[in-house]
Formats: C-alpha cells, sequence, structure tokens
RNA sequence: AGGCACGUAUGUCAAUGGUAGACGGCUUCCCUUACAAGGAAGAGGUUGGGGGUUCGAAUCCCUCCGUGCCUACCA
C-alpha cells in the first residue's frame, strides 16, 4: 500500500477546500431536510485591510468546530462571513499610498478618493479571506458580506434615519474626543489610556484687587490660556472668602471668577482647579454649570488659535506649553513643578494624544438603547454568555454606566450621514437624496459631509447581513444567530450595540450565547501586538505543523488566556501523525473489509472482550463529546478526544486485535476484526472532523465503504464526504462497565508485567513464562479468554492460570486487582533483596493510601455525615487495598 | 483609586466540595513490519503563605504576598 510513514499536512490541505466550497457544502442549501432545525453563526467582522493574526485563527477555529459539528448533527448550517469597511485605517491605508505618488486626497477630491480605495480594496484588500479558506472554515461564501456593500449601506441609513426620527440621533456641539494626526472625532471606545510620567505644574492667578490670589495646579499649562474660572471646592474653609472673587489671568489679561462647585477634591493639588471649558471634559460639564464662557485656543491641528493671544497663535500645543510656563517662570508666578504620573488619551490607532475639543458632531442617546439590552438580560438572561462568570456583569455594569455614542467621523471613506442641508440651513435627514429633496421641497441640497462610525454599521450586521430591511427567507430562518464568538475586548464596542440595535430593529435578541474566547499570550506572557512585533503568525505555524494540528491546539485552549508555547503544537503535529499510522496499520490490513456500521450494533456476547470494551469506550467518548461541545467546554472536548483515540484506541485496541487483523488466513474472523477495527476507526475520524478537517477528510476518502451510505440522511445526493456523515450518537446500549472492568484487568496484569520487566532489567525481546493466579473463577476466565493478548503484549513465552500461583521462591511477584496475583520465575536472574525492595516500596504505597482511608472510615462525623454512596466507594476502595496489602507481605515474607 | 481574575509537577495548562491529571521536558530500555513525529517502564506535588467553614477544601470564606486585566478619575 502506498501510504507514506508520515502524514504531509500539505497534501491534505491542498484539495479539499476547493471541492468542499465548489460543491456547496458549506451553503445551508445543502441540507434537504425541511424540519432541520437551523444553527447560525455570523463571524465578527474582520478589518478589510487585516491579515490572519492568532486571534482570528483561535475565534476561527471555535467557530468551525461548532459549526461542523452542527452541521454534523443535521442541522441547517449557515456560518456567514464577511469584513468590515475600518474607515480610519482603510483611509489612512490609501492616504499613505497616494503619497507615495505624490498625491494627497485633497488633492484627488472626495469621489476620486472613494474610488481609489474601491479599487485598493479589490485588489489587495481582503487577504484574510484567501487565509481563512486556509485555515478550513467552513464558511457560506456565497453569502459573503461588507459593510459597504449596498444592502447593507442600506440598512444603515435606514437605522439613522429612524433613530434620527424617534429622536434617538441628533446633532450638537459637545466637548469630544479628537485626533489631530487623523483629523477626526473619536467615541470613548477608541480612545486608548496610557500611563506615563509627567508635570504638575503650580502656577499663580493673582487677584485683580492686588490682594493675594489663588495657585492651580495643572498637567497642561497651555491651557490656561483659554481659562475663564477657577473653581474651589465650596465646603473648603481655605477658600471659602475667594469665592466670587474675580481674578486675573496673567499672559491674558483676561478677568475670571472663582467659583464654587462640588466637583473639586480639595485634597488634589492646591485645592483650587483652573477652568478650560473649551479643552477638558469635566471643565466642560463645570463651564455649562457656571455658564462660563469657553473660549478656544486650540484648533484641530493642536495648534494654539488667536484667542490664545498673537504670541502663542499658530504654536504646536506642546511648545506652547513650553513659552507658557517659560513667561510663569518670569512673572515669578510658577509656584514649582513637581513630577506626576498620569494617564493620557490616546488615539487607539494612530497613538496621537487626544485633543478634547468642542466640536459639532452627531450623536447617539443611549439611554433607551440601553434599557432594552438590560431588560432582555432580566427578562430572558439573554445573551447568555460563556464564560457566565464575569463577562455578565462586566456587561450590565457597562450599559447601566453607559454615555451618548459619537458617531459621526471626519472621514470620506465610509457610510456618508445621510443628512442634507438646504441653502439657508435647514436640516433634512432622509434615506436618500430624492427622499431628502422632496421633503425640503428644493434639490438644492448637499450632504454632511462625515461619515459613520465604522461600528454603527458592525451593530447591525447580524440582521443587516441577512437582508434587513427586507424581510427576506435568510433574516426569517437566521436570525437570532445561535451563538457568537469573540474576543473579550469588543464586549462593549461591538457585542453590546449588537444587541442594542437587534432589539431595536428586531425586536429579539441578535444571538442567544456568547463565547467569550481566551487570548493567546506571546511566550512572555504579554499581549501579542504589531507594536510589539512579538506576534506568531498563524500562516507560519500553518506551514510548520499543519493547519490541523495548530487547530486542535487551539480548540485546548478554550476561554482562558494562554501563553503561545510551539511545543504544545508540536505535540498535536505528532497526534495527527498518530492518526495517519493508525490508519496506515488498518488500510493495510483491509482487504476483504469495509467500513460498516451495522457491524458494530451486532455486538453482543459472541464478541471478544477487547471488542466489548472498544465499543463502550467509543460510545462513551461519543457521549463526552457531545457534552463537551453542547457547553462550549472545548479544552474539554480535546481532550477526550485525544485519550480515546491515542490511548484506547491506539496504545490498546490496535494492539489487542492485530492478531487477528494481521492473520495470513482470510478467514471470516479475520474479516470480521478488520470490518470492526475500519468502522471504529472511521467513527473515530468522524469525532475528529470538526477539529481537524483536512487529515480526517484525506483518511476517511481512502477507507472502503466510505461512501454515500455514510452520509447523514439530510445530505442524500451530495458526493461522500466526511463533513456530511452523522456525527456519531453515544449507543448507549453498547456501554458495557462489566466489559470496561475486566478489561482493566487484563490491562493491569499486562503493565505490571511489563513493570516487572523493566525493573528486573529482562531484555525486551526476550520471552518469559507468566504465573497467573486468581481465587475469583470468573477473574479466570477472564484471563484465560484474553490469553493470547496477554501473551503477545507481555511477551510471554508460556501464561499458566490458576486458583493459586504455584510459582517458584526465584519469581518476581505483583499483586493484582481482587486478589489476583502475577508472578515470573526468574532463577538465576533475580537479586533477592531488590526484588525485597522494589515490593516494599509498593507495600509503602499502599500503606500510605490505606491510613490515608482509614484515617476518613475512623472518623464518625464522615460516616455519619458524607452521602451513603460516598462511604460505600471508600469502603470498597480500602478493601481492595488492605487485600492487596496483605498478599503483598505474604509475598516478601516467603521471600525471606 | 475601585472592580475582577489568576497563582497547581521543571514548562504550558486541566480537575460539578469527594482517589490532584494531561501534554511537553527529564531518567532507563527498545529502530518489536502502523507510527522514533514511535513503543515500554519510571521519577517528579505540603495545589503561593497563613487562618477559617466543612465529615471532607486546589475548589467556599477571610487575610497577606505575587501577577495580570478592566472601569473611572487624576485638575
Amino acid at each position: 500500500m502506498d501510504i507514506p510513514k508520515q502524514y504531509d499536512p500539505r497534501e491534505a490541505e491542498q484539495h479539499h477546500y476547493a471541492r468542499w466550497e465548489q460543491e456547496g457544502y458549506f451553503a445551508p442549501e445543502i441540507n434537504c431536510d425541511p424540519q432541520a432545525t437551523v444553527f447560525s453563526i455570523v463571524i465578527p467582522p474582520p478589518n478589510v485591510t487585516g491579515s490572519l493574526h492568532m486571534g482570528h485563527a483561535l475565534q476561527h477555529t471555535m467557530m468551525d468546530v461548532l459549526t461542523r459539528y452542527k452541521r454534523m448533527c443535521g442541522f441547517r448550517t449557515l456560518w456567514l462571513p464577511g469584513m468590515d469597511h475600518a474607515g480610519i485605517s482603510t483611509q489612512l491605508m490609501v492616504s499613505r499610498e497616494l503619497k507615495k505618488e505624490g498625491v494627497s486626497r485633497h488633492d484627488l477630491g472626495r469621489a476620486k478618493f472613494v474610488e481609489r480605495v474601491w479599487k485598493w480594496k479589490s485588489e489587495s484588500g481582503g487577504q484574510i479571506t484567501k487565509q481563512m479558506r486556509r485555515e478550513g472554515a467552513s464558511v457560506d461564501w456565497s453569502r459573503e458580506k461588507f459593510t459597504m456593500d449596498e444592502d447593507l449601506s442600506r440598512a444603515v441609513r435606514e437605522v439613522f434615519v429612524s433613530l434620527y426620527e424617534e429622536g434617538l440621533i441628533y446633532r450638537g456641539n459637545r466637548i469630544v474626543n479628537w485626533c489631530p494626526n487623523d483629523q477626526t472625532v473619536l467615541s470613548d471606545l477608541e480612545v486608548q489610556k496610557d500611563p506615563q510620567p509627567g508635570k504638575l505644574y503650580y502656577l499663580r492667578y493673582p487677584a485683580k484687587n492686588g490682594k493675594g490670589g489663588v495657585t492651580v495646579a495643572t498637567t497642561r499649562p497651555e491651557t490656561m490660556l483659554g481659562d475663564t474660572a477657577v473653581a474651589v471646592n465650596p465646603n473648603d474653609e481655605r477658600y471659602r472668602n475667594l469665592i466670587g472673587a474675580t481674578l486675573l489671568l496673567p499672559l491674558t489679561g483676561r478677568e475670571i471668577p472663582v467659583v464654587a462647585d462640588e466637583f473639586v477634591d480639595p485634597q488634589f493639588g492646591t485645592g483650587a482647579v483652573k477652568v478650560t471649558p473649551a479643552h477638558d471634559p469635566n471643565d466642560y460639564e463645570m463651564g455649562l454649570r457656571h455658564s462660563l464662557a469657553q473660549v478656544v485656543v486650540i484648533d484641530p491641528q493642536a495648534r494654539m488659535t488667536e484667542a490664545a493671544g498673537s504670541d502663542f497663535a499658530g504654536l504646536d500645543r506642546y511648545k506652547a506649553r513650553q513659552k507658557v510656563v517659560a513667561e510663569f517662570e518670569e512673572l515669578g508666578l510658577l509656584e514649582k513643578v513637581d513630577d506626576y504620573e498620569f494617564s493620557i488619551s490616546k488615539c487607539e490607532r494612530c497613538k496621537t494624544v487626544i485633543e478634547p475639543l468642542i466640536s459639532l458632531q452627531w450623536f447617539c442617546r443611549m439611554d433607551k438603547l440601553r434599557d432594552l439590552a438590560l431588560d432582555l438580560m432580566v427578562r430572558e438572561k439573554k445573551p447568555h454568555f460563556v464564560p457566565e462568570l464575569p463577562y455578565e456583569k462586566v456587561y450590565t455594569d457597562w450599559l447601566e454606566n453607559l454615555r451618548d455614542w459619537t458617531i459621526s467621523r471626519q472621514l470620506w471613506w465610509g457610510h456618508q450621514i445621510p443628512a442634507w442641508y438646504t441653502k439657508d440651513g435647514k436640516l433634512v435627514v432622509a434615506c436618500s437624496y430624492e427622499e431628502a429633496c422632496a421633503r425640503a421641497g428644493t434639490d438644492e441640497l448637499t450632504q454632511d459631509q462625515d461619515v459613520l462610525d465604522t461600528w454603527f454599521s458592525s451593530a447591525l450586521w447580524p440582521f443587516s447581513t441577512l437582508g434587513w430591511p427586507e424581510e427576506t427567507e435568510d433574516l426569517k430562518t437566521f436570525y437570532p444567530t445561535s451563538v457568537l464568538v469573540t474576543a473579550r475586548d469588543i464586549i462593549f464596542l461591538w457585542v453590546s450595540r449588537m444587541v442594542m440595535m437587534g432589539m431595536k430593529f428586531m425586536g429579539q435578541r441578535p444571538f442567544d450565547d456568547v463565547f467569550v474566547t481566551g487570548t493567546i499570550l506571546d511566550k512572555d506572557g504579554q499581549r501579542m501586538s504589531k507594536t510589539k512585533m512579538n506576534g506568531v503568525d498563524p500562516l507560519e505555524v500553518f506551514d510548520n505543523y499543519g493547519v490541523d494540528a495548530t487547530r486542535i491546539m487551539l480548540a485546548s485552549v478554550g476561554s482562558t488566556d494562554t501563553r503561545w508555547n510551539e511545543k504544545q503544537v508540536e505535540s498535536y503535529r505528532n497526534f495527527a501523525n498518530k492518526i495517519w499510522n493508525a490508519a496506515r496499520f488498518c488500510l493495510m490490513n483491509s482487504e476483504g473489509a469495509a467500513v460498516e456500521p451495522e457491524s458494530l450494533r451486532a455486538g453482543g456476547q459472541e464478541l471478544a472482550l477487547h471488542d466489548r470494551w472498544i465499543l463502550s469506550r467509543l460510545n462513551k467518548t461519543t457521549g463526552d463529546m457531545h457534552e463537551a461541545l453542547s457547553g462550549y467546554q472545548f479544552h474539554e472536548a480535546v481532550r477526550t478526544l485525544y485519550h480515546f483515540f491515542w490511548n484506547d484506541f491506539c496504545d490498546w485496541y490496535i494492539e489487542l486485535t492485530k492478531t487477528e487483523v494481521t492473520a495470513e488466513e482470510a478467514t471470516t474472523r479475520r474479516t470480521e476484526a478488520r470490518t470492526r477495527l475500519l468502522t471504529v476507526l472511521e467513527q473515530a475520524l468522524r469525532l475528529l472532523h470538526p477539529f481537524m478537517p483536512y487529515i480526517t477528510e484525506e483518511l476517511w476518502q481512502r477507507l472502503p465503504g466510505a461512501d454515500a451510505k455514510l452520509l447523514n440522511k439530510t445530505y442524500a445526493g451530495a458526493s461522500p464526504t466526511i463533513m456530511l456523515t452523522a456525527y456519531p450518537l453515544s449507543a448507549t446500549e453498547l456501554i458495557d462497565e462489566e466489559a470496561e472492568w475486566e478489561m482493566q484487568a487484563v490491562i493491569e496484569l499486562i503493565s505490571r508485567v511489563r513493570n516487572i520487566r523493566s525493573e528486573m532489567n529482562i531484555k525486551p525481546g526476550e520471552r518469559v513464562p507468566i504465573l497467573i493466579s486468581s481465587p475469583d473463577e470468573k477473574l479466570r476466565r477472564v484471563f484465560s479468554a484474553s490469553v493470547d493478548q496477554i501473551s503477545r503484549l507481555a511477551r510471554a513465552s508460556d501464561v499458566s492460570i490458576n486458583d493459586q500461583l504455584n510459582a517458584p521462591r526465584a519469581s518476581a511477584r505483583a499483586v493484582l486487582v481482587g486478589g489476583a496475583e502475577v508472578a515470573i520465575p526468574l532463577e538465576g536472574l533475580i537479586d533477592f533483596e531488590q526484588e525485597r525492595q522494589r515490593l516494599r516500596k509498593e507495600q509503602d504505597k499502599l500503606q500510605a493510601e490505606a491510613s490515608k482511608l482509614e484515617a476518613q472510615l475512623g472518623n464518625a462525623n464522615f460516616v455519619e455525615r458524607a452521602p451513603e454512596e460516598k462511604v460505600k466507594e471508600v469502603r470498597a476502595r480500602i478493601t481492595d487495598i488492605l487485600q492487596r496489602s496483605t498478599q503483598l507481605k505474604q509475598t516478601i515474607e516467603n521471600l525471606q
């Protein structure tokens, strides 16, 4: 048989995906059962500028595992892919390209620029969709969406107009987060706070009447040029008599009042605060409370304005800071400068320090929308977060403290706000220009220049991608979606907004569950980031270890943070190789046999112990898989599979059945053994498929009998593929506790013999006689029935089974379950002292455990209060241990 | 500042209040015709420290130490 000894992932990764995609296996239409239950996921849309990183790979793995699992279970399954238009980053990227050509976007003009972005998108955007194909993601590409598509844009306009008409969107002058580099406003969530060492400057403002004055502390001295008051706490004794006084603002000659405001913390700084309503969010609020003037001294480029005085106008904000400080020093008004660490707001994308500015922007009122989301949680406990702790609380706490959302952006790339202005400044909001004209009674309208925050369109994703506002079949079928899989850092930015918009426009939750994945950190426990250059490229990992190995490794991470450890992927690569070789063995010995699910059902007493045992293990494993996956316990699922395949199937079952399977003579018995082996393997491959789609498909295709009859009946008519077979169901009637107990006894026997052989330095190839005894007749029968296997796996020359152990004194011995014993005669080879020591060590272990259990049983409270079942369990264990211990003691004495 | 996590074998991580496990690494032996990316056997733990609740604690509570994350404010 021409199967290589080593698994080459590349081979398998090359052709299967294209076939799956072309045949339409990812589309829900492949399911021809009209009654099928629906399972749907929308992808958290990656940026059109983005390329695959570890976080995507992790989330995509989880989503694909769920999708493939549900599909195999017969659900009508949709995993809908797509991207968002990433307003700022895309605009920056294209602007940078233009700059290389010596052109600015303003040279080009808005329309040409937007055209250019589309061109960029079609040529080099969306790298990630190719990479997702490599990942094996079973998304329905025929439904791929982009937030700037015409239908999704229409949804955005509809939502905007509707919210505006209801008064939930308004336009107004507010203090906002302004990025002087990107020249746009940002929402609170797009601002990142970084702790940073800085200075605290103490500036003295003299009183107008020449008597005294006030010292204020500030980290931003340049803003003093825009001060319109100084505030003190009304309860602060030190300043009580100053309230209402007038100060002379240095460098400007402006007269400003001292006002009283509870906001001021008397403990901080001097207890007196300079108030700059135009350039600080808190001062802005205070300014409103005290009707203070707003003097704008910093412009959108972060340069000082004319209002800052002719000495300062045009200066950069940091230059102005130096100049202000220098001049205060010269005037003797700089009291002191302290080192001071504080956190500073930066633009999340370009890291430029944010300038709070008063600006005319569009806002979305959050109070009513927020209540929709909170009500949903109270009434239906949806969405259900997994893990529930701490995310449910994080989510609701955040909603409760929500502030209005700045939704306009000063960009060209994005959804232009559907608002128009007449010549005399009248505002018309409508879904289209035509409608706006009709409403305004004129066609001389100018559209608002701003676009909407990218997250505004992302918030509509679960229904806009399904066709809303049209009442499409897809919308009816797939909304609400089943689960959202995402990283925790966008619970606020995205998840909460989807819930609010979903409730508002669909009247229903957008998804039942939210599975929050952990984070893959670098090997030192740091977050992977572009700036730190510590990211691990998933594509490289795919190249080195294979997609399947990477996927199952990522699935094993679950929802806790994990440090990246290449060795782990390596061990899953080895696992893939193990699967490959196990299948290789089965195929090399498959002549005359084929996969036959019925062969496992025929079960019963005529089957050998190891067959009953593997069927029991297989069906328990299957049940465990359903349980793990239904609770999003990916880690548990992976462990279950790994253990079953490697330990149960490879280490024991294949070895136990090897003699039958590799028999020279083509007997019925051989064929049946081969059939069972192939069939168990086939089911194991199905169990593995959602995690390791490529290797399982590759091997499945080669199995004799792996054909259309194995397809899930909902996929009748499809050409054979493992991805459309039925995920195995646990046949509980094949779970056989007796077989498991008996097999365990055989395994223990073999292991004890191997242990003796190893410790007594018996050569691996050398065959030795084995004497077994058991007072229990049933156990003797079990051993007798497995004598071939015992002989083979323990490398015995001869096996004898009796009710009593008739071994020569010069034997190595071990005590087994149920009073059974095993001995290997080692005349001339055995060192009696060494053997006694070996047995004493064993005895010590038993003794330690026995005394622990005895103490437990000796405690009257335990016997009284613990559940009866537990007490019985402990009694059973101690009986076994004491029996072994007694026998061992006897054995040791006999050696004296 | 407040809130929330986490601390388990040398490493990375598991373990509904009921026998602390897996993988990697390590030691010894073996290229035994599925697999050396393998097989067999083994060593390795006062579950961060201290206290408490409980018949019983890695798990629940308190406290200390250490490490992360989030939210708000920081004039």
